[in-house]
DNA sequence: GCCACAATTCAACGCTTGTTGAAATAATGA
DNA sequence: TCATTATTTCAACAAGCGTTGAATTGTGGC
């Protein structure tokens, strides 16, 4: 992880649409789920929702693979814990607050 | 923590600057930093940085204390943990995925 | 009280982002 | 091959964001 795909990363998040896909992508895992189904589970237009979800593609948060006329996007776990990591990175110089909590994250999936 | 301050939280660190000014208070802890010392170690003008560090401030992920003709920024560790654990809540609906890694983050800052 | 320093607010401008409707591409089944 | 469904691309527009310079507020030292 670097600066300017964190950047990318928190921007892509930092909507409330895109954010509201990617937490129901998180939410279904490795089942992930369709174009279709986000579109209309959502409310969002489908020419919307296409643009959202490749803003997450750009900033790797998703991927896509086709299936049949169907696309299915999944959340990916490994671009999002990276992008946690960066943000507390050296926290408080290394003192030892750094790993007195932990937020739980999935990478398995 | 909520979707719109989640957003809110999300869209104050998408920004090269503003990320730069909130890892600095990060690595810095409880000894926060004054706009003065921030404005000289990143190169940033002090109107900018005055401006980015209200988004930061609205987003409640810095807090701000005055000492004498000085203020002091720090970052807020428990609005971060609470974003990053609401960005991977109900990851793969429960699946046991779900605690098989961890982010430390800091609690006692 | 007055001056100097620290930091913020204000107004103006250019740039980017999100939405919409219409058109295009891709894949399947009849 | 043709119609149908799924999804993306394109163009246009309004709204919000980030930067800059000038003016303002707040604090402490003399």
């Amino acid at each position: 992880m670097n600066e300017s795909l964190a950047v990318k990363s928190l921007g892509a998040l930092a909507q409330e649409t895109r954010l509201r896909i990617f937490r129901a992508l998180v939410v279904q895992g490795p089942q992930g789920l369709t174009p279709g189904h986000l579109s209309e589970s959502l409310g969002v237009a489908s020419t919307a929702l296409s643009f959202h979800l490749k803003e997450l593609s750009h900033a790797g948060l998703v991927s896509q693979e086709r299936d049949g006329r169907h696309l299915i996007y999944r959340a990916e776990f490994g671009a999002m814990n990276d992008l946690l990591q960066f943000l507390t990175a050296h926290c408080c110089q290394g003192e030892p607050c750094e790993v007195t909590s932990s937020v739980p994250v999935c990478t398995t999936c």
